[in-house]
DNA sequence: CCGTTAATAT
DNA sequence: TATATTAACG
């Protein structure tokens, strides 16, 4: 959905052949749906206010110069994205934006300002529709894997994601999808394939989305009697141990991590800003969708830090324990699988 | 408030 | 139709 959909008066589309020229009546009253109004202008609120800078019809005359940015011109012409993540890698045709060295420095930023609540306006208004690309699901399941089933939960998932711009309620979602999705492969697998036979083939298939991402079998079944997790700390007293373990080492499995998880759950409340869309910096993710840095944790409470140097951007490099053991799982923008 | 689950919108 | 978002519930 664009921000502009074509919904009432603008310029509807007319397929207007020409014999049929249909006087419109304009009496006619479709109010069908009222309200939808005023949430659309919600909508395009939160992004920007780029109508407002359309330029005057005199100067969009010539559209054959680069009067417009590319970014207007993108907007415009191209359009087939809101903010979030393009898929880098999988699909081939990646926006085009890059043509020239040129590229100016200025990150989109500019100012939806126009106006008034400029401040932070990506906290109260309504975001943009949330693609789950491979890779942010990979990212997710990798998370998940990592965190077991135990602490596998909306919120701490998103806070391992790292992944800007991400809502709890995106990844509440997201998992519930997902969770549903595994259910049925498990069912499904152990079942006895009644009917015709491809089974997780089939499955895959239709979930595309999720086969794209590797699946950690293990967390299929396992709800509470396999007793993996009692508490590693040493005797601290009281309910959390370690106060906090840097990403970069949370890097094996379930133990470490819960204890970095529960680091986290303290210090949960993060800085949320989802800043520029449409530009990153880098220019390493597309559409600096995947690109929220790890908050700074700076003080982190507690002394002892067990390993050294988390400097270092996160990176969670897996191996699964599993037989072949071939399986490398990045948590970062590594190209993919 | 958080996590789930169901309903609804796009 | 599929998938994401929003609402309701415990």
């Amino acid at each position: 959905m664009l921000f502009l959909q074509s919904h009432h008066q603008p310029f509807q589309y007319q397929t207007h052949t020409e014999e049929q020229e249909k006087k419109q009546k304009e009496k006619e009253k479709e109010k069908e749906e009222e309200q939808e109004m005023r949430e659309e202008e919600d909508h395009a609120k939160w992004f920007s206010r780029w109508e407002d800078q359309l330029p005057s019809p005199e100067e969009l005359t010539p559209l054959t110069t680069s009067l417009i940015t590319r970014d207007l011109a993108l907007a415009f012409d191209i359009t087939p994205n809101r903010s979030p993540p393009p898929p880098s890698s999988n699909p081939p045709p990646p926006p085009p934006p890059s043509s020239h060295p040129n590229s100016s420095e200025f990150v989109d930023s500019a100012e939806l300002g126009s106006g008034a609540g400029s401040d932070e306006p990506a906290r109260t208004l309504k975001r943009p529709r949330l693609v789950w690309t491979p890779q942010l699901h990979k990212r997710f399941v990798d998370a998940v894997a990592h965190l077991g089933i135990k602490n596998a939960v909306p919120k701490t998932i998103m806070q391992l994601m790292s992944v800007d711009g991400l809502t709890r309620e995106n990844v509440a979602s997201h998992l519930q999808k997902y969770r549903l999705y595994l259910k049925r492969m498990q069912g499904l697998s152990s079942g006895g394939g009644a009917g015709g036979g491809g089974i997780s083939a089939a499955d895959a298939a239709a979930d595309h989305l999720f086969a794209s991402a590797p699946v950690p079998h293990h967390f299929l079944h396992r709800g509470s009697g396999g007793g993996p997790p009692p508490a590693p700390a040493g005797g601290v007293g009281g309910e959390h141990f370690l106060p906090f373990v840097p990403v970069a080492a949370l890097q094996h499995h379930h133990q470490q991590m819960a204890a970095a998880v529960a680091a986290a759950h303290q210090q949960q409340q993060f800085q949320r800003q989802l800043g520029h869309f449409g530009s990153p910096p880098g220019g390493q993710f597309d559409h600096g969708f995947l690109a929220r840095q790890q908050p700074a944790m700076h003080r982190m409470v507690g002394a002892a830090m067990p390993v050294s140097a988390p400097t270092g951007p996160a990176y969670i490099e897996d191996l699964e324990s599993g037989g072949g053991g071939r399986k490398v799982l990045t948590l970062f923008p590594t190209a993919e699988d």
